[in-house]
DNA sequence: CAAGTAAACTAACAAGTGTTAGTTAAATAA
DNA sequence: TTATTTAACTAACACTTGTTAGTTTACTTG
């Protein structure tokens, strides 16, 4: 296990910072202070504010796009196929909550990588739509607008890093079944 | 039906961008571009930056906590009080979707009114949490986490204000009841 | 030991920040 | 008409922003 590089150190707690605050009221100033040295020194070791920000989200947002395209080709059941959603989101909102926030609220602030992001959020979109369509098809989901329901499951499943910290004691796969429970199944008893 | 102040207009453009890049990244003199003014003559109208987004902000939440203050004190069954809860979110989103992407995003940039938004924020949460339990013990929904149940419908509650702009087609009372019923009793078909 | 490198430092810059002071032109009230 | 208010303006302030240049210190490698 290698361990961590300066590089790969700032990135980390930059994304601790923007949690808290937001990619825009985080100066190189309050990044290096929590780093223990001066703004200056930060150069060092990094480009540009801006490609710690890049660094950050499109490394998550492919993780996303991959892991959406290999249980998409799958040949699982559509609430099957939805189970290993949450999941997938669960597994990487737990590893790196920090950078979820800066994904969630900070895409809009990349520069050159903002088309590449939003190209990653669409291709995902798209399998996710696809899958609840097929679903509908099957006769396996209800028929409701599948706009509706992919907008309601993924801002749950997009909020997952406000949360999770929160939960430390909490397992992770009771959390995944909980939530495919409340997701698919819905609260109400029969 | 009195027209618009000089100052409510700041305060509604303000919102606008806010959504687009939070308010860290919004500078007084985007928003008296935006005005068509110069940034100084904003301060005929405003006393400050935060003071828009304490205008912005508290407002709103005071909307919601007092909507669920009466939903909560009324004697409709849980399920009944969710479906409130889930159209006052739409209704309040629908009539401000700019507000709430601050309330959202940029509350953690309050000043003097912090405590008092995590005040009106947690009152909140914990009617929401109340009628979860009484609902479990009543038999009426199913026996998880208040917790999780809550995070869950309240986040896609929350982010409905990124959904509903783009939808202006679509009928509210139509989305209240597909929510109702994706959130209430799930998606998959029994 | 000498040479090189990694990573910190100080100092500074040009641009942008929220905000104030003082002024002017147009609309309204006396 | 005259006086007053409203709401814009220009100019500037003190401070903060991301970033660069050049330097120093300590460790590693030949």
């Amino acid at each position: 296990m290698k361990s961590e590089t300066r590089q790969q150190e700032i990135i980390r707690v930059a994304a601790q910072l923007f949690k808290e605050k937001g990619y825009s009221a985080v100066t190189m100033r309050d990044l290096a202070k929590a780093m223990g040295i001066k703004a200056a020194s930060l150069y060092n070791h990094i480009n540009s504010k801006q490609d710690i920000l890049n660094a950050i989200i499109i490394s998550l947002a492919e993780e996303f796009t991959d892991g959406m395209k290999q249980i998409h080709l799958s040949n699982a059941s559509c609430i099957d196929k939805l189970k290993k959603i949450i999941e997938l989101h669960v597994h990487i909102s737990s590893k790196n909550s920090y950078g979820m926030a800066s994904l969630n609220n900070d895409w809009m602030h990349l520069e050159t990588q903002l088309t590449y992001y939003k190209k990653l959020r669409s291709d995902y979109e798209n399998d996710f739509k696809t899958i609840l369509k097929d679903g509908i098809k099957s006769g396996e989901i209800v028929n409701i607008k599948p706009d509706v329901m992919m907008f309601s499951i993924l801002t749950t499943l997009r909020s997952l890093y406000i949360w999770i910290p929160k939960k430390e004691d909490f397992n992770l796969q009771e959390l995944s079944n909980s939530l495919s429970h409340i997701l698919i199944e819905g609260i109400a008893k029969d």
